[in-house]
DNA sequence: TCGTTCTGTTGCCATATATTAAACTTTAAA
DNA sequence: TTTAAAGTTTAATATATGGCAACAGAACGA
């Protein structure tokens, strides 16, 4: 196993630029490399060349613009999955009558961007665009278990059956992750409760929540766990198409 | 001056995956740098060893983990944004009881993500998550003149007002230049006209629209540059704002 | 299933080249 | 202005690197 030594320690030296708070200097990357400041002068100079490194105000260096290229915009991917899936909310309410919500990470907060709405004349109702927190949000509970939701946020109390501690909330986390949907029971809001499930990209990271929200009158734990196998097989159906046409 | 012949080599490894629109083989990177397979097969497994390349799928080769930094996301920007922007909506609303939305620029489309209702029972509603081209609205041309939205797309023909030739949108976009701020006068919708401004961010470059839809019973010429000239006063105190706090 | 071809890996050697050290230049500090 | 620190350039040497060739493994077709 070889590893070309002044390859990677031009790629050693972008570490460091991305690390470090301030644009770097030559004197600091030759000592944090343990080179020669002339080694390190080439090194630097290299990386400018190439895009990859640039040099700033005076004699300073940070990541060029090549380490910064646009990516696939993040809105364009949310707005193509909220296309995608439009059609399995719609679905999904015509099959339980209940409000269909798809929600994407934002922060530590859980974004509205979908919504299909209860023909029912009793409703709930979280508008497009709004924000939600995840510890007491069906939603926002599917990230904590099956996304890269890191952490909660302050646990603020909303109901008297919010969960405000953190021992609590590992624990339904854990339980969450075990039954493969995320439960709302009355959390954020009195006399509503909810289930999500996860949607996953291609490269298997979660990109979405789906989620189904009720009156408790017709939701109780029984119907609530038929909704979440309900959604747990339509996730999964979109995952074997996923599949198939790949 | 000189260069580190093997790390240039490196990081035009790295520009030719970022420019390949599917995963690169060993053989495609030697002959892209006309090196001997084994001299490209040493520089990708420094790659992967280093985190700036990644081997998947068998044997291909994409950007790693290290390129793909998470930067702030786009995603968050939007949704600040939109927190920032929902009292200039309401007051908009309040000034002219016109519907006020806001939207950023997806692709070649126009996404709404808020919206502040006409209080007057005759009211226009571009539901909040809907997209719009850009061709035909006033947010759109806004982001068309004042953004950087490259091109619009097909040119599709929605009602008698539509411009559907691409002269004609120049034309266009060069009076809302001018202007200031743009119109739809009955080009998407029969019946509804509107104005936009565009919204800068920090850096100065346009982050999003708002504008002003009502009926054209309501809104002739007159009154759509009055709202027009309210849309720039209001986003012109954001700026402003904006530079005070600075 | 087997053989053929294509793709990627490993070991070796010669030499191009990266690294060091020292001299030199520029910038910052006193 | 002087002095010290930071950065650049040059030159020399050691060695890391690139090419070759042989090898191994996967993909393909029969």
């Amino acid at each position: 196993m070889r590893l070309l030594k002044s390859l990677t320690r031009g790629l050693e030296t972008l570490d460091y630029m991305a690390t470090q708070p301030t644009a770097a200097r030559l004197t600091d990357v030759a000592g944090h490399l343990g080179v020669d400041k002339s080694n390190a002068s080439h090194i630097l100079r290299t990386l400018v060349a190439s895009g990859y490194g640039q040099q700033i105000e005076g004699r300073r260096y940070a990541l060029g613009p090549k380490m910064h290229r646009p990516r696939r915009s993040e809105l364009e991917d949310v707005v193509e999955r909220r296309e995608k899936f439009h059609d399995m909310l719609a679905e999904l309410v015509h099959a339980t009558r209940e409000c269909a919500h798809m929600a994407v990470l934002v922060g530590n907060k859980v974004w509205y961007i979908d919504k299909i709405a209860s023909p029912l004349p009793l409703k709930v109702d979280h508008p497009i665009g709004s924000l939600a927190p995840l510890h007491c949000t069906a939603l926002g509970k599917a990230f904590l278990a099956f996304g890269d939701a890191a952490d909660a946020g302050k646990l603020e109390r909303f109901t008297a059956k919010t969960i405000c501690t953190p021992d609590e909330l590992v624990a339904e986390i854990a339980l969450t992750r075990e039954r493969g949907y995320s439960i709302d029971n009355e959390e954020f809001s009195e006399g509503v409760s909810c289930v999500a499930a996860p949607i996953y990209d291609a490269e298997g990271r979660m990109a979405a929540a789906i989620g189904l929200s009720g009156p408790v009158a017709r939701n109780h734990p029984e119907r609530l766990a038929e909704l979440g196998m309900l959604l747990l097989r339509s996730s999964s159906t979109d995952k074997k198409n996923r599949m198939e046409e790949s």
